[in-house]
DNA sequence: CCAAAAGTGTTTCACTTACACCCATGA
DNA sequence: TCATGGGTGTAAGTGAAACACTTTTGG
């Protein structure tokens, strides 16, 4: 069935979700096109796969070459394929979803003369294609993953407050937690290394620093221990 | 930045993974293929995207050609591109896994020339590609959503008893579970319509047939329900 | 009347939820 | 000393799990 190589074929892209997190708000990543069709507008970070490479090595290919940034969770997200998806002809695009540290990745200004910025998720701008299709799913992905799975930490700082994971739960799952069940519940998963040390620069007593610990969890995980909210 | 189409391109392709559930076992479907590379092997029902299709057309399309199957359930499972996995040269497939109810679908011998049969999961014969991963995907993903998602309906014939609808998930599972809590639960969530028939053609108490309600589980669902195992 | 599967309730235990006050710190 | 967030325990309710016998039917 070789002939079948003679069929024409579709264009094979990735482009990413990136989210990161800040005082304020969940962001996302997005770049400035330069060129038509939807030169002007904001779309996912993204590009052609080339033939020697892995999906998931496309992916962090373009991030790199686009922002700089190596994400600490990349995973594969969707296949968007609808003919009309992309005005030029047929391009298929497998979608990433990818979490990094904010504080990680000040954006050094453009890495390839493109305009890269973060923007609040649930404010961003008109976004090219079916990007926002995309964006839709991967925050639907992230709702529901980061409940059963512990991918949260790759959006916070390797030392943090309970405060602060507390914080990062109530944005993405847009709804309060209460404090004492939320302490409670994550201790008792024994996965949080309690550090000596404290928050600085704070104007009110500072909170105790903890780091997850992933080697723990992987232990636990064979066990059949399952990460739950 | 049309030039980019220039790229050489990978070519692109689908793959299904279609389950079916009968007295003994969990199946899937597979066929063998009649030529190089992998000639004689048994492989995943799938073959290339056409310009015009969406990818979800292009599965289905297969399933139709190549078995003779609409599927209850069908959705896009994760997407292959791994350089080396076919030895032809760049192959990308989506994967596609799909639920059928076996009862209607006895493989009327191989639609287009191809032998197509039904395989018990756990002891599939050596698959061509990279299928033996797509399929053990498949299957993870079909023991996660089951769980929370009542897809598993789509195996059965639309009229069932409680001990069919049990087995499945035992089989789904692979572990046992309580008889009474089982039908407690399921009972509660209000989702089976009770009938008032029962199965037929047994030498023992005939049990009560009942069927699952799709118009009141998506009213729940808006109501923020959750089914649960 | 025997074999085979259908059908049915209660108790225990664990976990979730709701809830309010004192403490430490820096300004 | 005041403002700000840090940190802590208990009681009530809900849901999960464990568990065994009687009923119905056909052969």
């Amino acid at each position: 069935m070789s002939y079948t190589y003679e069929y024409p074929r579709p264009a094979l892209t990735v482009d990413c979700v990136v989210f990161g997190l800040d005082d304020e708000d969940l962001k996302v990543l997005l770049i400035r096109r330069g060129v038509e069709p939807f030169a002007g507008r904001w779309a996912l970070p993204g590009g052609f796969v080339r033939m020697d490479e892995s999906l998931d090595g496309a992916a962090r290919r373009e991030l790199e070459e686009e922002a700089g940034i190596r994400p600490g969770h990349l995973e594969q997200l969707y296949t968007f394929g609808a003919p009309g998806r992309d005005p030029r002809g047929r391009v298929v695009t497998v979608a990433y979803f990818a979490l990094v540290k904010l504080s990680d990745h000040v954006l050094h200004a453009a890495t390839d003369a493109r305009e890269a910025a973060w923007f609040p998720v649930w404010r961003a701008p008109k976004l090219a294609f079916d990007h926002a299709d995309v964006l839709a799913m991967a925050l639907r992905r992230l709702k529901g993953k980061v409940r059963y799975q512990p991918i949260g930490f790759e959006l916070l700082p390797p030392k943090f407050t309970l405060t602060q994971l507390q914080r990062l739960y109530e944005v993405i799952l847009e709804r309060e937690l209460d404090k004492r069940n939320f302490r409670k519940k994550l201790l008792a998963m024994d996965l949080l290394e309690e550090l000596d040390e404290v928050e600085q620069d704070v104007s009110h007593r500072a909170a105790r620093l903890y780091r997850f610990d992933h080697r723990k969890y992987k232990q636990l995980e064979k066990t059949g221990f399952n990460f739950e909210l």
